[in-house]
DNA sequence: TGTACATCAGTGAACGCGCGTTCACTGATGTAC
DNA sequence: TGTACATCAGTGAACGCGCGTTCACTGATGTAC
């Protein structure tokens, strides 16, 4: 009544997070491609003209979901593993994957824009987002060196040798990680991210469910089935 | 010179095909979300009404292209199994995939528009969709549940048992494409589509390729690997 | 306690743009007689 | 062989729409004196 200008927001000062919330609303409805300002504005009650005092430009607002979105995934696959009480790497692992589609499933839209179709005009600052990109798979990869240098997984035969030119390419962009992490593993773990990957896309556009019904079930059962395979019989 | 108004399309008289390629085109350059009538026209050279002459809804189009993108795709799968000399499936197992790959890679704005984001307006007429979103795989069922049947493939240990809700929905599921598809393998042939589709979708968003280096190779020896985990030995 | 001023979030009009779709039309082509 | 007519692909103007961005502005708030 007072201030009749600013009836919506006045008592919420998180305006940047009040803008990102109807942004991400705005994809779920129209698709990562529909953002709009004016849109924006009119899911807050404001104008397009008034993001520009918190974002300058529609790029830089995009960018601010897609980092949300890396570090949001990442913290919920952290999460999740911290919540495992098992010692055994294998259970950590299992769990950061069920987060890793959890995840996705729960925020369709935020995992599509980090992993999807990418915005039309948009280019996304590689300072920014290349190293964020690595965040979610930190624990997984640990997780993997660890359970190797334990014994309790084992490079399958099936998966040996590595092919010379991966393992050539592996040489190269290692170092810049952490080092002495062997190719084959390396190799497994890019194997692991696929298949979690390829489930989760096939699901997320209706392609797994309509087969398996259970997808979640599904899911688990693919990794425990890869862990199997994994895991030394004495471990 | 004699006919001032249909200069560039006298000669070829394929006006719907060379609509959709230049809508192919479209797509390559803004995005599957980036067809529009007027840009076709623009690369045309017509008016963007004149398309309304083969196409009566922007929508219509679409579906054309998607049409074409699956059966494009299963073609390609097609001739590329009918080229392998070997008797045996695992050889054409292996080609089969790499050629879904080949083509994805080939046709990376093809390949999202039947698989990745959908284009925000656009509904696809489930008639014409669903029974086609089956034609690429119709060589792999047919050539997993050969090698099942003549003992080529022996189910892994650690992918048996199939959980009890995936196979209860199997149960309604399979026999509308074929009967006697027994559940583990149908769980295997979901697998398998999982990963050879989680390995191309992080290859077209460039998240494979600077990790592994040659993605060809790292494909290849994912699925040798895959199927070396299900030949028999003694086969 | 009161006054002058700076700050700054938000407004509303305006810009130029591209879009899908409609409509009456044009003009070349093919056909019937 | 010539004429009248139907066909039909394509035109160009117009419609109403939503968009990002700019700009001068307003008016409430906080601060310095």
């Amino acid at each position: 009544m007072a201030r009749p200008r600013r009836t919506a927001q006045i008592d919420s000062p998180n305006m940047p997070g009040q803008i990102k919330a109807a942004a991400r609303q705005q994809m779920a409805q129209h698709g990562t491609a529909g953002i709009s300002l004016r849109g924006i504005g009119r899911e807050l009650g404001i104008t397009a003209p008034a993001i520009y005092n918190y974002f300058p430009r529609l790029d830089d607002l995009i960018t601010a979901l897609i980092v949300d979105a890396f570090n949001a995934l990442a913290d919920a696959i952290e999460a999740t593993e911290a919540a495992v009480t098992s010692e055994m790497c294998g259970p950590k692992i299992l769990a950061s994957c069920l987060a890793y589609r959890a995840w996705a499933v729960a925020h369709p839209v935020d995992f599509q824009l980090i992993y999807g179709n990418p915005i039309p005009g948009y280019v996304a600052p590689a300072e920014v987002t290349v190293p964020l990109a690595r965040r979610p798979f930190d624990g997984l990869f640990r997780l993997f060196l660890e359970a190797y240098q334990s014994g309790e997984l084992v490079v399958p035969a099936e998966y040996t040798p590595v092919p010379a030119s991966i393992a050539a390419h592996f040489a190269t962009w290692l170092p810049t990680a952490s080092n002495n992490f062997p190719d084959a593993l390396l190799c497994l773990l890019m194997s692991g991210w696929a298949r979690i990957h390829g489930m989760v896309m096939l699901e997320l556009f209706e392609h797994l469910g309509p087969v398996v019904g259970d997808t979640e079930a599904f899911f688990r059962h693919e990794i425990e089935s890869f862990w199997r395979q994994l895991s030394s019989p004495d471990a």
